[in-house]
DNA sequence: ATGACTTGCGCGGCAAGA
């Protein structure tokens, strides 16, 4: 089972890379965050034809998650512990496989920039929330993928220029400390489960020709419960689509788990 | 280097992103 992860920075500008991604990587599920828009708007149609159920938490303007399933799957709207939050920054969805599930996230964690603000409050509060949940979820003993753009670098290698990080909300040792916290819950970071190389980044700004310069970070993580590390075969980083007409500033990451 | 892009909204520039 193929499951992928892109923050997509708008759905609708993006949608020709979109249906090609589908057709080239073929994933069983496609989780996709910063949609920017609503659900109405969603281009539901082009990507049912290319064989996908579409399930959809989006909201006007920012933010908005989304997953693409070739099964039909069982989908919850929002991350639990806060009936006040209206921001559109989590979807769940149980994928049948055959013999038995797959529970995959798409999560779209908050920014928190500039950090002296309520913005970098309400990060680590999302992340406690998101702490809480997958305490829960890991306690069902369950083949489950946290996916998304994490808005997190968790080490001074995932970054071309950690310095340049030191007092962002992405790099904050507290913002780090919650990302281990989550971790240590019993999560492996699919990406660094399979590889300790160097470089390996998921965003490049579209400023001061970040990616000419190779300038990244490694921010968009797939987090894997026991259940789901036991079955990881491979992890990539689909970092040619940085290079087309139009790109999202974020790529895909994709594994493969033999389920 | 003072800024550098890209998006949505909606028609004039602003907010937000990372």
């Amino acid at each position: 089972m193929r499951i992928a992860t892109w923050n997509i920075n708008s759905v609708r500008q993006r949608l020709e890379h979109l249906l090609a991604y589908l057709k080239e990587q073929s994933p069983d599920v496609l989780c996709l965050q910063e949609i920017k828009c609503q659900d109405e708007a969603f281009p539901r149609l082009e990507i049912e034809a290319a064989g996908y159920n579409v399930y959809v938490h989006g909201q006007k303007t920012f933010n908005g998650v989304a997953i693409l399933s070739k099964s039909p799957a069982e989908v919850t709207r929002g991350l639990p512990g806060d009936d006040e939050d209206l921001q559109a920054r989590y979807i769940e969805a149980i994928v049948p496989t055959g013999k038995s599930i797959v529970r995959v996230a798409s999560i779209y964690l908050p920014n928190g920039n500039p950090p002296q603000t309520d913005k970098y409050t309400y990060k680590l509060a999302w992340m406690d929330r998101l702490i809480a949940h997958a305490r829960h979820l890991l306690s069902l003993e369950e083949c489950l993928v946290l996916a998304g753009d994490y808005n997190v670098i968790p080490e001074p290698r995932d970054a071309r220029d950690p310095a340049a990080w030191q007092q962002d909300a992405l790099f904050l040792p507290q913002t780090r400390a919650k990302f281990r916290e989550l971790l240590n819950l019993g999560l492996s970071d699919a990406l660094r489960a399979t590889s300790d190389a160097e470089r390996l980044y998921t965003f490049w700004d579209y400023q001061a020709g970040a990616w000419q310069r190779d300038n990244g970070i490694r921010i968009d993580h797939l987090l894997l419960s026991p259940q789901a590390a036991d079955h990881l075969e491979t992890v990539m980083i689909d970092k040619s689509l940085r290079a087309l007409e139009k790109p999202s500033d974020h790529v895909p990451v994709r594994i493969d788990l033999k389920i």
